[in-house]
RNA sequence: CGGGGCGUAGCGCAGCCUGGUUAGCGCACUUGACUGGGGGUCAAGGGGUCGGCAGUUCGAAUCUGCCCGCCCCGACCA
């Protein structure tokens, strides 16, 4: 049983579009969500959705409801409002810091807004759940989140207050929990295709969520925050933090004749340093100083590269990692910036696999105004070998050896294996079939609802306007009514009688204007297809469809009154197939 | 949080430097006429705490100070 389509009337909607986007709006999707009517701005990082956001938010939804339910996940609604003790009981009230929205009670009690919710889950969870027969378990909501972000951005993109899905797995053991983090991925894969998005599945950092295996879902556009790697033949993707560089081929250093110190006057680049000798960069061995965790440590990559402080923190086991300051680098090594060398430096080095590997290297000399050449890796200075440098694009696949190609993306998901993170801290256990307390162990996954839309828009669009996907444009079919003829009016009545007893959803603009202020709209909106009726093409024997995709005016194809409903069913019912 | 910029009608802007009629322009909006297939034309209108407070001055959108808000780059981002 078809369910009947929804129709709006441009007269009686809330559908303001401008002409210009307010000056602050930068990024395209901003631009255009407000142009077209779907966003209004409040305040910095906070939106409220006019009725064809709400329809396109509701729509996402709706198809994530679908492949959360297959997937066995039950929807739940957990409270905005928190009381502080959850955050406090695994460390988070501390360590979210300004992010987190604080507000306090009448009595004076701690209270936060959800930024995310596997405390109140865990918690909740923790007091349902007695068995093994309980589980597995997975749940899931769909809800405003609040962070209060140092630089809310770009819109929808990024923003203090936002819709959020988040689901939470719990099993009785890894293996069992890496069974629902599979289901999951497979579910994420399917809304992902279904939205009608360019993505790729990424390895990502798992970051403070702990845990030991994470997936982020990117979108892939121009303007995203994120770059990734991805190979060109297979399935290999990874974001940039994590993407694994090729290890070098070793090389024979046995002929490479001694140390010899160069006077480089005023060349510090290795740009510089490389003209000025003559020798390529990959020769060079690029030295940077890092303060880790209050500890000056050398990096050394070849000079063609260039340096992954995620990786670097990483073999240091470091959190906090950063550049030294040009005076903390003249401390250690008593030169200026730009001839720092490894040759000698008293502190701590770590190498790139790639960077040990040359047998004839050009470096700093640790002194002002000169370099020195002919540096060997174990033989004129020591170190940890580590993977330090981040992939270029080009740079081969670390799984089948094909070129790897560097994309921009915004990320839309993200799944985390959890472990026992904060089933542990938070005393989440249930009686092993043996009758022992066992802790259960938690994945958990993400999806921004609110930054999807977004996301689509900066994908999907051209310089008229918007281009939805189908699946999640706010009406399938936009209909332009010419004129208030009566044959005219009729033929809009029965394509809305006929079209939504279809399942159809329509958009029908019935506002007394001029045709091209209503073109115009139509292409701002951005509905996949549209139907104009007017006296003309009543007179050329029916009703015209354009597709939104189609840029070309004149490419309108003209389809009689008795077969307009037919195809529109069929273009509408074939887009969603995929 | 560091750096930069902005705040004048719903939106886009001018005016500010060099203080002085009733604060102006385009779009949008209202009314009327003409018009009618890619943001029409003409006419007549309505709409402003010039972000806020304080100060200087006979007089402040304009000068000074403080505050608030917003945007961009960066740092940060479960």
């Amino acid at each position: 049983m078809l369910r009947h389509g929804a129709i709006m009337r441009y007269q009686n909607a809330l559908l303001p579009t401008l002409k210009e986007a307010p000056a602050d709006a930068t990024s395209v999707s901003h631009r255009l969500l407000l142009r077209a009517g779907y966003a209004r701005r409040l305040g910095a990082g906070i939106y409220s959705y006019l009725p064809l956001g709400r329809r396109v938010l509701t729509k996402i939804e709706t198809i994530i409801r679908g492949e959360m339910d297959r997937a066995s996940a039950q929807e739940v609604l957990l409270p905005v409002l928190l009381p502080a003790d959850l955050f406090r009981e695994t460390g988070r009230w501390d360590m979210f810091g300004d992010t987190l929205l604080r507000l306090k009670d009448r009595k004076g009690g701690d209270y936060h807004l959800g930024p995310t919710h596997e405390e109140v889950i865990t918690d909740l969870v923790r007091h349902e759940v007695k068995s093994y027969r309980d589980l597995p378990l997975n749940l899931y909501q769909i809800q405003s989140k609040f962070r209060d972000e140092a630089r809310p951005r770009g819109g929808l993109l990024r923003c203090r207050e936002f819709v959020m899905k988040d689901a939470y797995s719990f099993d009785v053991d890894e293996a069992a929990a890496r069974v629902s983090y599979e289901t999951m991925r497979a579910a994420y894969v399917r809304i992902f295709d279904r939205l009608g998005l360019t993505y790729r599945m990424v390895s990502a950092d798992s970051g403070a969520m702990g845990g030991s295996g994470s997936a982020e879902f990117q979108v892939l556009v121009q303007s995203g925050e994120d770059i990734i790697a991805a190979c060109t033949k297979c399935s290999y993707a990874a974001n940039l933090e994590v993407a694994r560089s090729p290890a070098g081929p070793a090389g024979d250093a046995s002929g490479t004749p001694p140390v010899e110190q160069l006077s480089t006057p005023k060349q510090r680049t290795i740009e510089q340093v490389s003209a000025f000798l003559g020798a390529p960069p990959e020769r060079f061995l690029k030295s940077l100083v890092y303060l880790v965790d209050g500890a000056l440590v050398m990096a050394v990559v070849r000079g063609d590269h260039e340096l992954n402080e995620i990786k670097l923190a990483r073999a240091l086991g470091a959190t906090d990692v950063h550049m030294a300051s040009a005076e903390d680098v003249f401390k250690a090594t008593g030169a200026p910036v730009g001839f720092a060398g490894p040759v000698g430096f008293s502190g701590k080095i770590l190498v790139d696999r790639e960077a040990a590997a040359v047998v004839d290297g050009i470096t700093g000399a640790n002194e002002r105004d000169a370099h020195r050449q002919h540096v060997v890796f174990g033989r004129d200075y020591q170190g940890e070998i580590h993977e330090l440098r981040s992939v270029r694009d080009g740079d081969v696949c670390p799984d089948c050896g094909q070129p790897l190609a560097l994309y921009r993306g915004i990320e839309a998901g993200h799944i985390f294996l959890l472990g026992t993170h904060y089933s542990a801290k938070m005393g989440a256990q249930y009686l092993s079939v043996e009758g022992e307390r066992k802790t259960i162990v938690m994945g958990c996954y993400g999806i921004g609802v609110s930054r999807l839309i977004a996301t689509a828009v900066e994908q999907h669009h051209d310089d008229n306007g918007i281009l939805w996907p189908m699946s999640i444009a706010p009406y399938q079919v936009h209909i332009v009514q010419l004129g208030s003829e009566p044959e005219v009016l009729a033929e809009v009545a029965r394509l809305e009688a006929e079209l939504t007893t279809q399942g159809i959803e329509i958009l029908i603009d019935d506002r007394d204007d001029r045709p091209g202020v209503k073109f115009k709209d139509a292409d701002l909106i951005g509905i996949p297809l549209r139907l104009t009726v007017g006296a003309k093409s009543l007179a050329r024997g029916g009703v015209e469809l354009k597709l939104r995709t189609e840029t070309d005016p004149k490419k309108a194809e003209l389809l009689s009154c008795a077969e307009v409903v037919g195809s529109v069913v069929e273009r509408v019912q074939a887009a969603l197939r995929g």
